[in-house]
RNA sequence: AGGGGAGUCGCCAAGUGGUAAGGCACCGGAUUUUGAUUCCGGUAUGCGUAGGUUCGAUCCCUUCCUCCCCUGCCA
């Protein structure tokens, strides 16, 4: 039975074993709820890909429950369109969230009244400084910050204006609502958080109705502690807020207004990956100034680029579970991408010929009109996928790189007086060359061997196999090759912009030569190009008839020359 | 008057007082009409550094080094 890295034994990490200490102390009464919190002002990468797979996978694997819940706190920045992107590439990804989806908008009355309850308390207070004078007399790293002058207004006036605030007589800015915590404090995020801000901007959710909106911290925690998320995963550079988190919460369950146990904010490591870049902004910015063709790109690790280059979901996940969570920085190679791909791949795809580099082939000794039928095996180790076929005729393609006028050490493919096997097919012999005006070989002409046709009982053999397309019923088709789109491995760590070190030669196209099985191929459908790699339909441009293949990744290739 | 984190094989990553799991990569070898896959086997006297405690230390204590995060009315 054929078991995959995915099914196997997942292994420990300190997240699991917080969960499952709490279940053994009945702390949560053995529930699991986790959440992915996206704020939809962006596309999603295979770093949100992998927080995907972490918090989806945990609730997964402990019979919980995910949510997805949208954080849509500053209007300004988002927008539906990114939303749907998100939802769409979640559910690619396998992931269930439609029982589950949540707004943090959803909370925006509750929110508000936990702001005046803060007030009430003596706990909040309207902070009428300008951002800069606010930023002034936060302090620095060293140095402790001064009191707000506004710091000691009476209940009833913060009440007043904060009212005021919410019902637009105040302007963007004009005020801040501020919790009362410590200006002293070493930890700059306790220094009186601003947690409410005036804007005069229509919510993408809510529209019209707030012109004060929540930020992120007070939000994030009251979110969580609504839906009683049991554990709230995020990443490391949170691990300074997680003591705000912790204030806002256990300040709401003393007064009831918040159930017990609150959830527990565990940090964790984010993906990076080699020869890429994460930042929002720079994503952004590649699609901005062409240096991708787009969001989905496929030579870009946003979720739509890894699907239209061919990567599976499944791959992802694979890839994810081996990267594995813990909170030391991870600087996770390309190739270990790769790898899960064809470890996911090879069992399943379906095998086609396609030369991408052609080379004519004259077969001089098969008759002129003669065309014979040849068949193979769809996947070579599963008989139950039936057998494609195609026909052998005088004239057929071969791999450029499979040929060699002068063999180097080690070389058992075609060479001038060689032999080699045309894959399910005859064995051929190179008898002569003819080159164009440029030195290139133009022609190779050859003879077969009429007794060795494939799959003939103990007929001879040669070491060499090669892939092969007749001319009779091939098609040409366009393929893309694809090549890391940073030439070094961490593009921010070089001197001058990290654009100066995009590859120029991450994309080549070429027109190929392919089997007649792969005409109906559509996007969605992976294919194993026998000894070339794993090709996908281009989502995009592919067209009946008009075929566009884009390779996600090459096979390995063990051959050393010399 | 700074605070918060992290350092275990090339890349990930378990172990947290009883003598260094696993995966990927790599190197052998077997099978192979894909130089692929698959299958076998190999790969840290060592856990950032220097001391200490202990019968015994990656794990406990101390020193030092390196890297990351935090001074948005972003998330």
């Amino acid at each position: 039975m054929a078991k995959t890295a995915e099914k196997s034994a997942v292994q420990s990490n300190f997240i699991r074993q917080i969960i499952e200490a709490d279940n053994g102390s009945g702390k949560h009464g053995g529930k699991v709820i986790t959440r992915f919190p996206p704020e939809p002002n962006g596309f999603l990468h295979i770093g949100h890909a992998k927080s995907i797979c972490v918090n989806f996978g945990l609730a997964r694997d402990y019979g919980g429950v995910c949510h997805l819940r949208f954080d849509d706190t500053n209007p300004v920045k988002e927008d539906i369109v990114y939303e749907n992107s998100i939802k769409e590439m979640i559910e690619w990804l396998g992931f269930p969230y439609k029982d589950h989806l949540y707004h943090a908008s959803d909370y925006f009355e509750r929110l508000f009244e936990f702001a005046e309850h803060f007030i009430e308390r003596g706990l909040a207070y309207v902070d009428s400084q300008s951002a800069e004078e606010m930023r002034a007399n936060r302090g620095t790293f060293e140095k402790p910050g001064v009191n707000s002058p506004f710091r000691d207004r009476s209940v009833e006036e913060n009440l007043k204006l904060f009212g005021e605030m919410r019902d637009g007589k105040h302007a963007d800015g004009a005020h801040v609502l501020r919790l009362k915590i410590d200006m002293a404090s070493p930890n700059i995020n306790l220094r009186d958080p601003a947690i409410y801000r005036i804007r005069h901007v229509p919510h993408q959710r809510t529209g019209n109705k707030w012109c004060v909106y929540p930020l992120y911290d007070y939000t994030h925690s009251i979110s969580d502690a609504i839906e009683r998320i049991t554990h709230s995963i995020c990443t490391l550079e949170f691990e300074a807020h997680r003591p705000l988190y912790d204030w806002v919460l256990a300040r709401l369950v003393e007064s009831g207004k918040l159930p017990s146990p609150s959830p527990q904010q565990i940090e964790f490591a984010r993906l990076n990956i080699n020869y890429t870049v994460m930042s929002k902004r720079k994503l952004l910015e590649l699609v901005e100034t062409g240096a991708v063709s787009g969001w989905d790109d496929p030579r870009f690790w946003t979720l739509a680029g890894l699907r239209r280059r061919g990567y599976t979901p499944s791959s992802i996940r694979l890839f994810a579970e081996r990267t594995g969570a813990s909170k030391a920085h991870q600087w996770v190679d390309w190739v270990d991408l790769e790898g899960a791909l064809r470890e996911d791949l090879d069992p399943v795809a379906a095998r086609a010929m396609v030369v991408l580099d052609p080379i004519r082939v004259v077969i001089e000794n098969w008759p002129e009109d003669k065309v014979e039928n040849c068949s193979a095996p769809v996947h070579p180790k599963d008989d139950s996928r039936g057998r494609r076929e195609f026909q052998f005729s005088r004239e057929v393609f071969i791999e450029r790189e499979d040929f060699m006028e002068t063999p180097a050490k080690g070389f058992f493919r075609l060479a001038p007086g060689g032999e080699v096997r045309l894959r399910y097919g005859y064995i051929i012999k190179c008898e002569r060359i003819e080159k164009d005006a440029s030195g290139r070989v133009a022609t190779i002409y050859a003879s077969f061997d009429s007794a060795t046709k494939s799959g003939t009982p103990g007929g001879r053999n040669v070491k060499g196999a090669i892939h092969w397309v007749s001319k009779s019923d091939g098609f040409e088709a366009e393929v893309r090759l694809y090549d890391r789109l940073f030439t070094v491995e961490n593009p921010d760590d070089e001197p001058g912009d990290y654009k100066d070190y995009l590859n120029p030669r991450s994309l080549a196209t070429v027109r190929a030569w392919c089997e007649p099985s792969l005409r109906a191929a559509l996007p969605d459908q992976s294919f194993q190009f026998e000894r070339n790699g794993y090709f996908t339909p281009d989502r995009v441009d592919s067209k009946p008839g008009a075929l566009v293949f884009n390779r996600a990744v090459g096979l390995k290739d063990g051959w050393k020359a010399g």
